[in-house]
RNA sequence: GCGCCUGUAGCUCAACGGAUAGAGCAGCGGUCUUCGGAACCGCUGAUGGGGGUUCGAUUCCCUCCAGGCGCACCA
């Protein structure tokens, strides 16, 4: 709070000044100073300002200076070589923010007033021919962590699961759960050419009910998909991951959907016919796609494509402005013929936005574990967490850029040990969590006593307690930068950060001392505040706060 | 062959084009009569190679090397 409002005067004040200079001002970003500077902040604003301006950057530094050093919140702004302002924050300020971060509002920490984007997130989307797996893990936890920092942010975010339950893969799953049906039932039977070969297979089959001896594939069709749908929900129940609404494919197929966006498109003059089959032209100028799609086959089927398009016009014609997808690297050639459909359909550029995230590749020690969806060797969602727990798989996912090309490794995750980062972050609420037990046993600070307020904050003056409260006004910030980002990452290295800051503090800073009760109740509000922050922050990312571990 | 992503410390990863590139883990050396040692302090240690743009490049451009993933009238 404090920091955003510093940015948006220090952005009016600057600009005004820019203008009267008669240039057009860059925009102003905010720092935290580096180590060897003594300052809060560090505004490089002149750098970027001396060239529209024609004058040296050290001069601008100066003036600009001058210009902060009046705002709300600043106790100090000063030039620095070769060209920033350096501002130290009011320490009131710093406590009013602290006052602010434990209680936000409704809305709760980090809510912008401005934040209106209305979005659709798709992501997972696992086909339910089979268990959810690792890939889709990483997936889950940035969609889902996403959609909760856009929602805190005061975005409207809808969370949604694309179901295919329909087409080739759903007709070779009932015919391989009908093979495994029979072979249980003591036909000789082979599995299809191409058939799921997974163990989960057998599974299925023999859930199916002893009428199932009567069924047509169709019949195995439904049931299997029902069943792997519904192990599907409870794979992201159990991983903490809500969605919306569960989309199936199906649904547009019954509402004539394919036809429909077919029709559109045709009508916009974007189809054409070539050899029997019906194409997209997908190259035309500003377009991203290299090649045109076919969209509807020579044998008269409709592609998978066509009813993707279909199924993104639906998510458009909701009234959702910005649509965004995550998809696995593996399908990212999908993502410019995406772009091409929609810019089409007549729909403005940015209206899609893909988030690619690399492939996790799965590690026992040093030895690389081999995947194959085809012989059915995966590591399933529900085994990851087995092994990991659930804490530690998301926050570990969340730490990670999408682009990163992550490795996995189970023996690492199964050790649960202060290895995995999750606990560093866990274990400073949990201590924090004890200080308060223990300050109501020691009546230092007996439950219901109110905390420090006000001028009382200004005893926190050591330089530990300062980075604090200094961290702890970042926070609404890095939500910012998630947003931008589209990505969670900020917020779990954030968290690692804050955490990092506060055992230092910790050793340094005696918190509760009954001989100086006012300097505890201070200390003890500073603590409440981490440790809101903390179990703010790791809730957003699908992560528990414990209070003892 | 073409396209996308990546290459940063021993390992796993950060860093809107900004100052002396940060963490965690591992390693070495310290800290412990008081609020949780799953901790703290100190040390060691890095931008794949080569060009270019810039006052300034891990970041942008070109190129080379290495790896991952894609290049269907499959989904």
């Amino acid at each position: 709070m404090i920091l955003e409002r510093l940015r948006a005067d220090a952005a009016r004040v600057l600009n005004d000044w820019a203008k009267a200079q008669g240039g057009e001002a860059p925009p102003v970003v905010m720092s935290p100073a580096p180590e060897h500077v003594a300052a809060d902040v560090c505004i490089p604003w002149p750098l970027a300002a001396a060239k529209v301006l024609k004058r040296k950057p050290l001069e601008i530094a100066a003036q600009a200076a001058a210009e902060l050093a009046e705002l709300p919140g600043v106790a100090k702004a000063e030039p620095a070589p070769p060209g920033f302002v350096n501002i130290t924050l009011d320490l009131m300020a710093l406590g009013a923010n602290l006052e602010h971060a434990l209680a936000p509002g409704e809305r709760g920490h980090g809510y912008d007033p401005e934040a209106r984007r209305d979005i659709l997130i798709e992501f997972v989307s696992a086909n339910p021919t089979g268990p959810v797996h690792l890939a889709s893990s990483r997936a889950a936890t940035l969609g889902d962590s996403l959609t909760r920092i856009l929602r805190r942010r005061g975005h409207k975010v809808w969370a949604e699961y694309y179901v295919n339950d329909v087409g080739r893969q759903v007709k070779m799953l009932g015919l391989s759960v009908k093979a495994r049906w029979d072979q249980a039932h003591g036909k000789d039977v082979p599995l299809p050419e191409d058939g799921y070969q997974g163990e989960y297979i057998k599974d299925v089959a023999a859930a199916a009910p002893p009428e199932a001896a009567g069924w047509s594939p169709e019949d195995f069709s439904r049931f299997s998909i029902e069943r792997m749908l519904g192990e599907h929900k409870r794979d992201m129940e159990a991983f903490g991951v809500r969605f919306d609404r569960w989309f199936r494919e199906s649904e547009l197929h019954a509402a004539k959907a394919l036809d429909k966006a077919l029709a559109k498109l045709r009508s916009l003059g974007k189809v054409y016919d070539k050899d029997g089959a019906v194409w997209l032209g997908s190259t035309g100028e500003g377009s991203e796609d290299d090649k045109d799609r076919v969209l509807v086959r020579k044998d008269g089927l409709p592609t998978y494509f066509l009813a993707d398009i279909a199924y993104h016009l639906d998510k458009l014609s909701r009234g959702h402005k910005e649509l965004i997808d995550i998809l696995g690297a593996d399908h990212h050639g999908y993502v410019p013929r995406m772009k091409a459909a929609i810019a089409a359909l007549g729909y403005p550029p940015g209206t899609l936005h893909a988030i690619v995230h690399q492939l996790v590749h799965l590690f026992r020690g040093n030895v690389q574990v081999k995947m194959s969806k085809r012989a059915g060797e995966f590591i399933t969602l529900n085994e990851l967490v087995e092994e990991a727990g659930l804490d530690a798989c998301r926050f570990f996912f969340a730490l990670r850029t999408a682009n990163a090309h992550m490795n996995f490794d189970l023996e690492l995750a199964r050790k649960q040990s202060s290895e995995n980062p999750v606990y560093y972050v866990q274990y400073v609420h949990a201590r924090i969590c004890s200080i308060f037990r223990e300050a109501a046993t020691r009546n230092v600070l007996p439950a219901g006593t109110p905390l420090a307020r006000g001028a009382a904050l200004l005893a926190l003056k050591e330089p530990s307690e300062r980075a604090l409260l200094l961290k702890i006004a970042g926070f609404p910030e890095v939500l910012r930068v998630c947003e931008r980002e589209l990505s969670p990452h900020p917020l779990a290295n954030y968290l690692m950060e804050l955490a990092g800051l506060y055992h230092p503090f910790y050793e340094k800073c005696r918190v509760l001392d009954p001989a100086a009760k006012e300097l505890s109740a201070a200390r003890l509000t500073l603590c409440d505040g981490v440790r809101t922050v903390i179990a703010d922050g790791l809730g957003l990312l699908g992560v528990s706060a414990p209070e003892q571990m």
